[in-house]
DNA sequence: ACCTGAACACCGTTCAAGT
DNA sequence: ACCTGAACACCGTTCAAGT
């Protein structure tokens, strides 16, 4: 999927620089586009943005290129979405990981490094879930399936357990992103809640819809499932 | 949202009738538009071409009107879009609900019912976690919640709860959309993986992408979460 | 090898106008 | 009250052409 196109071999535009004068000051101007330049380009699109502020078009004129040279790079704009949000998701492993005795501090660490990542880019939650996994987050998953194995989760169990806790750092994620609204935005909603009087009476005394602790909502909901894991294994 | 324009007085269609000749079987060409009948025609509409099929000149199309008539029962594209997603998330609890005396099956019903739901409108597992909440959503979370206090989970832990389940729902169902694949897909994902060797070796030896018992992965993680909620609550 | 503009077939939405 | 077409400001992508 990401298989690159030609890569590298991008040098020798000598001619070019001199037209534009001594100026060090002249941006990407004159800098040939490649994948990292695009893809670049692209979180940063989607993180001032959001989902629908990448346009092809805008793309190009981010990186002072012609409209159209996009193309030559990259297969079509899915291509665009599936690079950036890879390269949202990368992770760098503490050397300590395996290492240590507590396999569930690596668990927890790791989808808190994930959910983090997502967080920090908030039109990657939403693309996750349609789009063909990267390399960056098919290591993660590796990651994750192997501490969930080493923990002693047996294999005939091993993919349960890891969809498990994978749906539940997802759903966490995309849920506060749609529901960490402005106070005034959750003030709204609330009242707007009240006005439906006796239909909604759980979720109008309990405020459901002002949660404000998401992180310990995702805390307590991955200790649910971690130990139900540990207390299966036996 | 849901605001609902006038609506109940879209009578009178005495003169047009006679057009048409007397076949019964001119469709819908004679029917005035309504909510109900653009509501129903999204549907309709994202069922078979998916959340990218959904247009509004298509849909004025599919209800024989001109093009720009939606506009005036609907403000724009979202409303269209909220009021499909809450159309299908229609609840009807049967009558026993609440005098079981098993609250967990009483839980375990509503969210294979709305996971069924959803299931049959994969767009709407993907436009959920970017719209507001319906009033028939909102219901779902009523009586979850409703159900959860029920059965003896703590004020202070019954929102957390009530999210950690939500997700789980949220996420499963998502996840499946995305990786329930035919199985000529799976086979190309799982030899795209073989390719890469030694970097994934235990999702390729645990054939994770391979994942087939869709419905088996959502039980037992929300069996390990109820699990986890039933022994909170001592 | 790399970039470009013109062109095609679309979009959502506004608006003044029709009945 | 309800519907319409023309028009505006966009889209993604193809293609023949430039260097």
């Amino acid at each position: 999927m990401a298989a690159a196109k030609p890569t590298g071999t991008q040098g020798k535009r000598s001619r070019r620089t001199r037209k534009a004068g001594p100026s060090v000051d002249d941006k990407s101007s004159e800098m040939p586009l490649s994948l990292e330049r695009i893809v670049a380009a692209s979180v940063e699109l989607l993180d001032a943005q959001g989902v629908g502020g990448l346009t092809m078009r805008r793309l190009a004129d981010h990186l002072e290129a012609g409209a159209m040279s996009l193309y030559w790079h990259v297969d079509n704009k899915e291509e665009v979405f599936g690079l950036a949000l890879d390269a949202v998701l990368e992770y760098r492993a503490p050397q300590h990981v395996g290492e240590t005795e507590s396999w569930r501090d690596d668990v927890v660490h790791m989808l808190e490094d994930w959910r983090a990542s997502m967080l920090r880019h908030p039109w990657s939650a939403l693309l996750l879930p349609r789009l063909a996994l990267g390399p960056n987050m098919l290591n993660r998953l590796e990651l994750l399936s192997r501490a969930l194995s080493r923990a002693g989760v047996a294999d005939a169990d091993l993919n349960a357990a890891t969809w498990s806790v994978w749906n539940h750092v997802m759903g966490a994620t995309i849920t506060r992103g749609n529901f960490d609204r402005s106070d005034d935005d959750r003030n709204a909603a609330q009242i707007r809640l009240a006005e439906f009087g006796e239909r909604y009476p759980t979720i109008e005394r309990s405020r459901l819809l002002l949660e404000d602790d998401w992180d310990g909502v995702f805390r307590k909901g991955l200790d649910l499932l971690l130990d139900g894991l540990s207390s299966r294994k036996g």
